[in-house]
Parts: C-alpha cells; sequence; structure tokens
RNA sequence: GGUAGGGUGGCCGAGUGGUUGAAGGCGCCGGUCUUGAAAACCGGUAGGCCCGUCAGGGUCUCGCGGGUUCGAAUCCCGCCUCUACCGCCA
C-alpha cells in the first residue's frame, strides 16, 4: 500500500508509476473520495467532540434524574416533571446522534471505495528501472555459464549430441508420473517418484543449508495456509486474488476462510505484522522451505507439459526486512542476488540476469531483477525437431521498498524516535521441480546418463550419476 | 468434539455504564542528590487518523467486528485466540 500522505504531497508520481507499470488506477475518483472522505471526518470528529463536551457536562445529571424515576409512582405529577427535564436534557445530545449518524452513513459509503482504491495504486518504478511494455523490454545484465558450455553456440555444438528434453529424461529414468498425478488432482499436477524426489530433496536442501549455514539467514517453517490479512498484507490480494486457493471455510460456519500460499514470502513476511521491532534486529533475515500453490489462473495452454508450469512445487525463499534507506536495499538486493548465483555455479547451471522493465513489475515492486537458466529442451525446434534451447526464469529477486511493511504495518523506531517502515526484499533462492529442467537437461550424457554435479553429491549419498 | 474460565498500555495488574487513554507497580528515559554508581526523590514514558505553516487542538483504539445507550474497558451478539479438564487421535 502506498502513503496516502506522500499521494496527495505528490499524485503525479503515482500516476506516472501506475501508467509505466500498465496498471489502470482511476485516479480521480481516488482524489475526490479521499477529499470527501476527509471532509466527512472532521465533519464528524467535531460533532462528536461536541457530543462528549456534553456527555461529560450533563451525563451525571441525567444518571441522577434516571435514578429518581425509579422511586416515582407512575403517573405522578413529579415523574412528569422529571421525565420532561429529562428529555430536554437529553435533546441536544440527541441530537448530535442523529448528525453523526447520518454523516457515519455516508462515510461507510464511500470508505471502501477509497480503500479498494488506495490498496489498488502499484508501488512506483525505482527511477532507473528501464521503461517497457513487457519482458520483451526487459534488459540483459550479465550471463554466466560452466567452462566448456555457450547457450549461444547451443547444446549440440558445446556437447557433441542432440539434447533429449526433461520430459524425455524424466520418463526414461522414472523419474515422474505425470498421468497418475493428472489422475489424482487434474492438470498441471505430477507425482515425483524415485530420482526426481531424491534430486528434488537434495537441490532443496543445498539451498537451504547454503542459506543458513554460510549466509547467516535464520531457518523459519511458515504456515501455508493463511487468513486474508496476511495475502492482503504481503500485497499479493485483492490483485492476484485469482491465484490463489481458497478455502471456504467460511462456507461450513467457521469464520475465516483460508488461503493457500503461493510462496513462502507470505508467511515469513507475516510473521512480524503488526509489530514494532527494535531497530538493531534488522536487517532480518529469514529463509524457509515451503510447499508452493498456484492456481495458474490465465495460463491455460502455457506450458503445458512437464515440470514447469505447475499448480504445486517447494521452494526455499530468502526474505530481507532492512531499515528504510534506498542504499542499504540495493546492496541487500545485490547480495540475496549474488546467493543466488552462488548456487548456480555450483550446480554448473548457465544462467543470465535480467533487469526486469516497468511494464513487468507487479504491483508491489519497485524494482526486480529476474534470473534464468538456461534449458536445452526449451524453445524453438530445428529443422531435424531438436529444441533450440532457451532461457527459462527459475527466480525472482524484487525490492518492495515500504510498500509491503506500510500494508504489514511492520514498523522500527529510528535512532530518533521515530517509527518508520523498514524496506523489503524478497528472492527466490531454489524452486523445484523447475530447477530440475535446467539440472537434468544441461547434466545429461550422450549415453542417457545424467551426470550429478560435484556440490550436489553429498546430498545424494555420494552418487555421481543417474543410469537407467 | 464437549465443558469451564480468560484476553486491559513494553510487562504485571486494578477497574462491571458517566472527566478511565485507563489507578498502582515494574521496566525504560530525563533530572536532583553523589567524587562516581546504587538508593531515594521529582518529572516523563502507546499508536492510528483528521484539522493546523508552527504551537497546538480533535477523534478513535482496553483481542477483532457489530449492536444497545445521551454516554461502553464495563451490557448484548458473532468471530479470533489462550488456559484447564474430558473425549478422540498422528
Amino acid at each position: 500500500m502506498i502513503d496516502i500522505k506522500a499521494y496527495r504531497d505528490a499524485p503525479e508520481r503515482f500516476s506516472a508509476g501506475a501508467r509505466a507499470k500498465q496498471v489502470a488506477v482511476d485516479f480521480g475518483r481516488l482524489g475526490a473520495l479521499d477529499a470527501e472522505r476527509r471532509r466527512l471526518l472532521t465533519d464528524i470528529e467535531t460533532r462528536k467532540s461536541e457530543q462528549n463536551r456534553l456527555s461529560k457536562e450533563i451525563g451525571p445529571q441525567l444518571g441522577q434524574l434516571k435514578g429518581r424515576l425509579k422511586g416515582l409512582a407512575e403517573g405522578s405529577a413529579e415523574r412528569a416533571a422529571v421525565q420532561s427535564q429529562l428529555s430536554e436534557l437529553e435533546a441536544a445530545p440527541l441530537a448530535l446522534k442523529n448528525q453523526i449518524a447520518v454523516l457515519e452513513e455516508e462515510f461507510r459509503r464511500i470508505e471502501p471505495e477509497w480503500e479498494s482504491i488506495l490498496m489498488t495504486v502499484p508501488q512506483p518504478p525505482a527511477t532507473d528501472v528501464p521503461v517497457g511494455a513487457s519482458s520483451d523490454d526487459n534488459v540483459e545484465l550479465r550471463q554466466w555459464a560452466p567452462a566448456g558450455f555457450d547457450p549461444a553456440r547451443g547444446f549440440m555444438a558445446c556437447r557433441g549430441f542432440a539434447p533429449r528434453t526433461h520430459l524425455e529424461i524424466v520418463k526414461s529414468h522414472r523419474m515422474a508420473d505425470f498421468e497418475r498425478g493428472v489422475k489424482m488432482s487434474g492438470t498441471r499436477h505430477y507425482i515425483l517418484t524415485g530420482w526426481g524426489m531424491r534430486l528434488q530433496q537434495a537441490v532443496l536442501r543445498m539451498a537451504f543449508d547454503m542459506m543458513t549455514n554460510e549466509n547467516g539467514f535464520t531457518p523459519i517453517g511458515v504456515p501455508v495456509i493463511v487468513q486474508e490479512q496476511c495475502m492482503v498484507g504481503t500485497g499479493f490480494f485483492p490483485a492476484g486474488r485469482e491465484q490463489a486457493y481458497h478455502i471456504e471455510e467460511s462456507r461450513r460456519g467457521a469464520g475465516h476462510d483460508l488461503f493457500l500460499t503461493g510462496t513462502g514470502e507470505v508467511g515469513l513476511m507475516g510473521i512480524h505484522a503488526g509489530e514494532i521491532v527494535a531497530e538493531s534486529d534488522l536487517p532480518i533475515r529469514y529463509t524457509t522451505v515451503s510447499t508452493c500453490f498456484r492456481r495458474e489462473a490465465g495460463a491455460a495452454g502455457k506450458d503445458t507439459a512437464g515440470l514447469y508450469r505447475i499448480h504445486q512445487f517447494e521452494k526455499v525463499e530468502q526474505v530481507v526486512v532492512c531499515r528504510a534507506d534506498d542504499a542499504e536495499s540495493r546492496q541487500w538486493h545485490k547480495t540475496m542476488i549474488g546467493f543466488v548465483e552462488t548456487l548456480l555455479q555450483r550446480l554448473e547451471l548457465p544462467y543470465r540476469l535480467l533487469q526486469c522493465c516497468t511494464g513487468d513489475l507487479g504491483v508491489k515492486n519497485e524494482d526486480m531483477i529476474d534470473i534464468e537458466c538456461w534449458m536445452p529442451g526449451r524453445g524453438e525446434l530445428d529443422a531435424k525437431g531438436v529444441p533450440q534451447g532457451a532461457y527459462g526464469e527459475t527466480h525472482s529477486a524484487s525490492r518492495l521498498g515500504d510498500f509491503q511493511t506500510r500494508r504489514l504495518n511492520l514498523r522500527y523506531r529510528d535512532a530518533n524516535g521515530k517509527l518508520q517502515f523498514p524496506y523489503a526484499l524478497n528472492n527466490t533462492v531454489c524452486a523445484s521441480p523447475r530447477i530440475l529442467i535446467p539440472l537434468l537437461e544441461i547434466h545429461q550424457q550422450a549415453d542417457g546418463s545424467v551426470r550429478i554435479p560435484e556440490a550436489l553429491r553429498p546430498y545424494l549419498g555420494g552418487a555421481a550419476e543417474i543410469r537407467a
């Protein structure tokens, strides 16, 4: 959520930001509602103030009179006198009460719309993020590949044989069972079997150990079933509501519905919602491994085959909450991306870094760098029907500024005693089974076996390759 | 799942319809005293929102939401949550 006061001071900053992100927001309506809302608030509060004053003034008298009333006989002249005195005294506060009721109804009529528009105003992109319409306008920052491999030349040229896709590799080694996965849960579901499951557990554990043992992140286990406020607080709602599985417990008489989280980020960021943390607790560095659920609404027909786009997967995630300082946030962004690069290099996977353009940013981030691994089995087919290979997104590193902490009401007290909303960042460490795609496709060997990179072997009982 | 009892400020804890945003204590911050510290004493010590250039003023918040009332921490309803006992169970 943006700061409404910042919006009042500089509305054009936010409207320009929304335009760059290609998010439609009715700013005219927001401005009008905001002015009206403030007018009503002032009006209501003035009257309430008067009401409170009156109440203190005549309240005790009213109490006394009502006490006397009890002792007086029904129909007596004295009773009538007291009664008329009572209604005289009550007239002024009663009138105020009615006026306030009318104003409050008006307030309640506009407040939800005001809030819902406010909630959809995206975080403006950082000033140095390249302007662009879609992922086609993203800018490549750099790439890396293990010695002797060059994605530009293609798999065949580097390795001397035509690559098989991960689908073929997985099938020949019985690492996954798509048919039964679909039988049980429907489209985009799968079962990992044998080496598939071992490989997934190994790579996740390797990533998790790296974050905790080497990088100093606190290991956390978080709920993946959360209440709506967690989704709103982390900025996934309302814009991404259709992407989350919704457990309608309220229909069974329970008080609240629940939602399955699409990333461990929700749980990690939700931990300190509503809290005021000590500045000395910053930066908060958390990592988790969690199951992620995504409906993939609107992605029908896209990446339907294989392990690329599925409804349920496992992910090691890292989040950082640091002081409200742009330079510090940028520094952490680099550091977190560095962790990912180290991991990918240990896994010997070619990758590239893309600076996402304004049009490719989500509502909540002001800066995002995607990391894509090169996947030999992706891309166009050549004349012989062999895939040319292509980069596919495996990681995403975002800087959110105070957008998320503001929504979560997560604050810290700075050196001057002032409360501040800290800046948040998050970044994939390793998401599986998607990461298995480049892992299998890059390390496949001419005879159909798959070589296991050295760094991963300790997590697989020392195994050096996967053979039929 | 059943029954019973709770949720008050950073913490403990008082408060069952009328200057109670909230006594008292602890903690914390500042000051006096002291060579210094401790003790003692004095003062301060939540946040959101609105108005205001500032000073300041107002309003809301006693788990959350709604209701009753001229007026609610206090009464009523729903929800969340904690504790104890019983039942069931990985």
